[in-house]
DNA sequence: ACGCCATATTGACATTCATCGATATGGGAT
DNA sequence: ATCCCATATCGATGAATGTCAATATGGCGT
């Protein structure tokens, strides 16, 4: 056997830790997958990339049914599970649900990619 | 119904494209979520995190079993996912297989997310 | 109050996925 | 050649997931 990599497991009591400069415990990785998972889906990446792009980065659903080309109520389980992650936010105005990017939230799970800083 | 968005469609041959700043059209849509994918389960997640804080960023499967808990034919399927979705690069060494991650490989997708600067 | 529109929830279904045991492959060492 | 060890592949299985049609909820007009 190779070098014999101890796994010092830190403890530490942020949800997520940059995954490149030391070991995560299992509970980090769990938490960090759920964040990727979420992103994990053609439909959401598609939805996330037009509410970003839409003017003042938010979009009611009627305007992403049509794009995804999926079903009503399709759409709002994605969206449900986007906000859950903490990437949108719902915002009821008149009969519609805005969903908006929620600022940082993208940059934030990027900085666990790449950016060894602490918090 | 509000604002339509009349989705521009962008083509463009590079697989992925920043998520924030225009809408990425389907295809782009789904090479990006398979990257966001193969980092959407904790072992893999714990995997990734293991190898890049190792020395030389690079450890051999007998080291990757272990701290997962996971059986062996587990753990090297998670290793091929993330081997496929082009994170971690497999080198044989006598008979270990050493894992090692593909430098850049992660900051590229954080650039997705953050970065608005094209290639 | 009633009806209409937008959105959310429910239930069902087919597919994908994570996991394991069993087995195959492949490289030393004897 | 043969044995052993490390790793990969195969097949099966139970759980999770994406999808839809049907239905419920909730708000605005009339």
């Amino acid at each position: 056997m190779a070098d014999v990599i101890e796994l010092p497991v830190i403890q530490q009591e942020s949800c997520c830790a940059p995954a490149t400069s030391a070991p995560i415990t299992p509970e980090q990785a769990a938490s960090t997958a759920a964040l990727f998972k979420a992103l994990g889906d053609p439909t959401r990446v598609l939805l996330i990339s037009i509410v970003a792009a839409a003017d003042g980065q938010e979009a009611c659903v009627c305007d992403l049914t049509e794009p995804t080309g999926l079903s009503q109520p399709t759409v709002s389980h994605h969206l449900k599970i986007l906000t859950e992650a903490g990437f949108l936010s719902r915002t009821r105005r008149g009969s519609w649900a805005y969903y908006a990017l929620v600022p940082g939230s993208l940059e934030r799970l990027a900085s666990l990619l790449a950016e060894p800083r602490a918090d």
